[in-house]
RNA sequence: GCCCGAGUGGCGGAAUGGUAGACGCAGCGGAUUCAAAAUCCGUCGCCGCAAGGCAUGCGAGUUCGAGUCUCGCCUCGGGCACCA
């Protein structure tokens, strides 16, 4: 066997696996299937190390799968529509299309080397008509299905450049390009009536077993039930068809703290006071910053007194001052609150800064009313003492008192208990062009008509300029002007296009079917589905995978996905994310300018660029493109080999956590290859007849190497699982074991390293006389006999510290270790006589002896 | 601001409530070499000559026993609905 040299073996058994289609997915019903999908990346031209990571543990878990019997489907596509190409072409000409499919091609050249077990034949892009005239296919049927329809919402305006900013595009309330402050502007768009599932998707969280509790919560917390009171405040001094005003609560238990009333500036009575100059610039002002609720809720707590008065529910004699207030969100409960500063921080807040009286509802138990420093917020779940109740226990839980106040406030006719949820309709309208087309026409006599399926898809067209801001299917005449599908009168298409999570909710069904003329083929979506390990960044925790949930859920209500998809992962992991330090400068206008870490000189006085400039170095964070704090695997594939890459990327930490990229150990990875390849190649030299002593152990080990690894890779502990390779490979060199007992450890070797490495796996097999690819050999079940050991080793503690240890056969009695545990001579000495009070004997555990 | 996580040697990390630091990196010592690289062997939490003591972000608590469970903090990270 020759030195290790990558870069000749990788290619060859890359080129062997795909003659042999060794990874094509075969609709097979006689065995098990297992779909394995990594969240499909963003083509941005060129992979990071977090893709590397993403995408080796799918192969790991793909590739395990394979040997271990199953029918695998690995896919690969490209989450192609999205803004950068639209930026791209804004700043360096050319069209987003080109780019994209530009960025495909660099993308794909560069995961190829990496020798994944991808079916490329199902390789999808959802820029691409195929895909994303099926969506839009699906969108009708949802359409007439009732999931479907418009509304005004607000979104980030820039009035210079007079666009539709993303949040990401507002910086500090000011648009990126223009400067310019941003305003919430209204805009009649397109929803999803997710909402419909808001009480399913909750419920179902609970069967998603395999998830990680961590995203459930997450995602319960998103959808956000709650049980509160409904209540009409009876109004004074309001402008008429005001008489009344909804709030929403969830604890009218503090009904007797209230202290004001206040309505969000975007709630119509807010609207019908606008014809007062004061109000009107006391709203412009609120209405001033984006959309995000990270905005609005950290901006300044203001308020307008409105002067009308609301009259308390439970005395009419008590009247509330109504205020404007900007923290308010019109989309949730009913865009009107009564404020409670004794037991809500913002509402304390609010109060102290205008001078509104602030009164404790409760206390804690044993406590006495008194004035408050700051918001007494104890949980619900707690006792506390009314000292300003009206309805249930004196001292009962805030539970109890919610409860309690529902029910009184029903009994005497003044409210009703409802229960809400915080999740809002999922607003997909994009006034932008690189997105899939909305399918429906505006006539002005028809109304909205939704496009003719046969029509479709309504192909985005080529002939645009990005040369002014704005959204260019807006100025395309020939593209947006036709007739109505229904009358054929003049007409308009919709302009907008779709929310990329769109296109990213049901990529994974698609891949059942990549090629199909329908959205899914019921056969294969059958087979395959559902997803059975889906792997990606936590940060995908929410959005795209609630999105998803409920999209699998529209799908089987139009008929295209079976009813057992709706939840179409069954088990998810959430890889760490890859970080690394942020470079950065300051342009001439004090803007910040980004650096890549290649164009980096780092010392131990701090970085530099290339020229000497001086650059500012901030912590790591997640690697992104518009920080620029991104690494490039392509040079340590090339220097060391994908099979490097690979196993550096699983063995550096463990897999839910993030992982600072540093570079050193990549080469400590290349070592333990060459040291496996030397290994092999001493024991492909040893005479067939050499007897050494050690078989049984070496038996041992291999037995107990196979049940670790395949653990840690069923466990997704791939560190654990390289550590226990690391510690077989160590044994293997220290062996004096037989010929034909080294072949079998050095083969298993290569076998259990193979879903990490697995060109170099493919040439120990072979060498080692492995029959076929070993990506076709089954793989290796442990002989359980061989993992059980005769003696333990018990540690012995002396009041919780370990004093000493004993070897003892495995199954002795507990009084025999408890009699030879008190006669050793170190626990002897230092018990120096005092009685022992208990001994505890945990079998093959641990003895604790306690004076 | 709200929701969710994470903090263990110089570094990445390991540890069903049961020997804290597996495995790897870096370091240190040695072998080999004319020399170096590569390789191999050994050593390696901190304090202490040792006995021993101290150590898992900080402070309490539960337990025979806590990195692990509970409560309160601190720091860092993710998400917050138009980044993907």
């Amino acid at each position: 066997m020759s030195r290790y040299d990558p870069s000749v073996i990788e290619p060859r058994w890359q080129e062997a696996w795909d003659e042999a289609q060794a990874f094509a997915a075969v609709r097979d019903p006689s065995r098990p299937k297992y779909y394995v999908l990594e969240m499909f990346p963003y083509p941005s031209g060129r992979i990071h190390m977090g893709h590397v990571r993403n995408y080796t543990m799918g192969d790991v878990v793909a590739r395990t799968k394979a040997a271990q019997g199953y029918s695998v489907l690995h896919p690969m596509g490209w989450d192609a529509f999205g803004m950068p190409a639209e930026n791209a072409a804004m700043e360096r000409g050319g069209h987003p299309k080109d780019w994209t499919h530009g960025n495909i091609a660099d993308m794909k050249a560069q995961m190829k080397p990496l020798g994944l077990s991808i079916d490329w034949s199902r390789e999808l892009a959802t820029c691409d008509p195929e895909y994303y005239g099926q969506q839009q296919a699906m969108f009708l049927d949802m359409m007439e299905a009732g999931l479907v329809y418009r509304k005004a919402a607000v979104v980030n305006w820039d009035p210079v450049d007079m666009t539709v900013l993303a949040n990401e595009q507002v910086i500090d309330g000011k648009g990126w390009r223009s400067g310019a402050a941003v305003e919430r502007r209204e805009l009649v768009q397109w929803f999803f009536k997710i909402s419909d599932y808001s009480e399913e998707l909750l419920a179902a969280l609970d069967g998603l077993k395999d998830w990680p509790e961590k995203v459930r919560l997450m995602q319960a917390n998103w959808i956000g039930k709650s049980r509160g009171l409904q209540f009409a405040f009876e109004t004074v001094g309001a402008p008429a068809g005001f008489e009344s005003l909804e709030v929403y609560t969830t604890r009218p238990d503090t009904l007797l703290g209230a202290s004001f009333a206040a309505i969000s500036p975007d709630h119509p009575l807010a609207r019908a006071l606008e014809g007062d100059p004061a109000v009107a610039e006391f709203v412009a002002k609120c209405r001033r910053g984006g959309t995000s609720a990270e905005e609005i809720e950290t901006a300044e707590k203001i308020g307008y007194d409105t002067g009308i008065r609301v009259r308390h529910p439970l005395d009419p004699a008590w009247e509330l001052p109504v205020w404007i207030a900007n923290f308010i969100l019109m989309d949730y409960g009913t865009g009107a609150i009564f404020g409670c500063p004794g037991h809500d921080q913002r509402d304390f807040d609010f109060a102290t800064k205008y001078g509104l009286p602030i009164k404790a509802v409760f206390v804690a138990e044993g406590a006495e009313d008194a004035a408050l420093a700051e918001a007494f917020v104890p949980m619900k779940s707690e006792k506390v003492h009314y000292v300003r109740g009206f309805a249930g226990a004196e001292v009962q839980t805030g539970d109890e008192g919610v409860a309690a106040a529902i029910a009184h406030a029903e009994a005497k006719g003044y409210g009703k208990g409802v229960t809400k949820f915080r999740l809002r309709d999922w607003g997909i309208s994009r006034q932008r062009y690189w997105g899939c087309p909305i399918p429906v026409v505006h006539c002005p006599t028809c109304g909205v008509v939704p496009e003719k399926k046969e029509n479709l898809p309504v192909e985005l067209p080529y002939d645009v300029s990005f040369d002014k801001p704005g959204n260019p299917l807006d100025r395309h005449p020939t593209w947006r002007d036709v007739p109505c599908p229904a009358c054929g009168a003049a007409a308009k298409r919709e302009t907008d296009t779709m929310d990329t999570f769109v296109d990213s909710s049901w990529y994974y069904a698609r891949f059942t079917a990549p090629r199909a003329t329908t959205p899914t083929v019921a056969a294969e979506a059958d087979y395959w589905m559902n997803v059975d390990q889906y792997i990606g960044g936590i940060e995908h925790a929410i959005l795209h995978l609630l999105y998803s949930r409920f999209f699998a859920r529209a799908m089987h209500k139009t008929g295209h996905l079976p009813a057992k998809a709706v939840e179409p992962f069954s088990a998810l992991f959430t890889q760490g994310m890859v970080t690394h330090e942020i470079y950065k400068t300051t342009d001439t206008q004090g803007r910040p300018v980004y650096h890549l870490p290649e164009d980096v000189v780092r010392s131990e006085s701090g970085a530099t660029l290339k020229d000497g400039t001086r650059v500012e170095v901030i912590p790591s964070a997640k690697m992104s493109k518009s920080k620029k704090n991104v690494v490039d695997p392509m040079h340590i594939i090339a220097s060391f080999g994908a099979d490097t890459a690979r196993w550096f990327v699983m063995s550096d930490s463990p897999p839910e956590r993030d992982v600072e990229w540093t570079s050193a150990g990549a080469e400590a990875a290349h070592k333990h290859l060459a040291r496996v390849w030397a290994l092999c190649s001493r024991i492909g030299e040893m005479p067939a007849d050499h007897v050494g002593q050690g078989d049984d152990a070496l038996r041992r080990a291999t037995a107990k190497a196979i049940d670790e690894v395949t653990k840690g890779i069923e466990g997704f502990a791939f560190n654990k699982a390289i550590a226990s390779l690391y510690a077989f490979t160590n044994t293997i060199a220290k062996a004096n074991a037989s010929t034909p007992v080294m072949k079998e450890a050095i083969r298993t070797l290569a076998q259990l390293t193979s879903p990490m490495t697995p060109h170099i796996a493919e040439s120990i097999w072979s060498y080692q006389g492995g029959e076929g690819l070993c990506a076709k050999a089954p793989w290796p079940k442990a002989d359980p006999a061989l993992l059980i050991d005769d003696t333990v080793v018990l540690p012995i503690q002396i009041n919780g510290k370990r004093r000493a240890e004993i070897g003892v056969p495995k199954d002795m009695a507990i009084p025999e270790i408890e009699k030879i545990a008190l006669t050793n001579e170190d626990v002897l000495k230092f018990l120096a006589g005092q009685p022992v009070k208990k001994i505890i004997v945990v079998p093959g555990r641990i003895i604790n002896v306690v004076v």
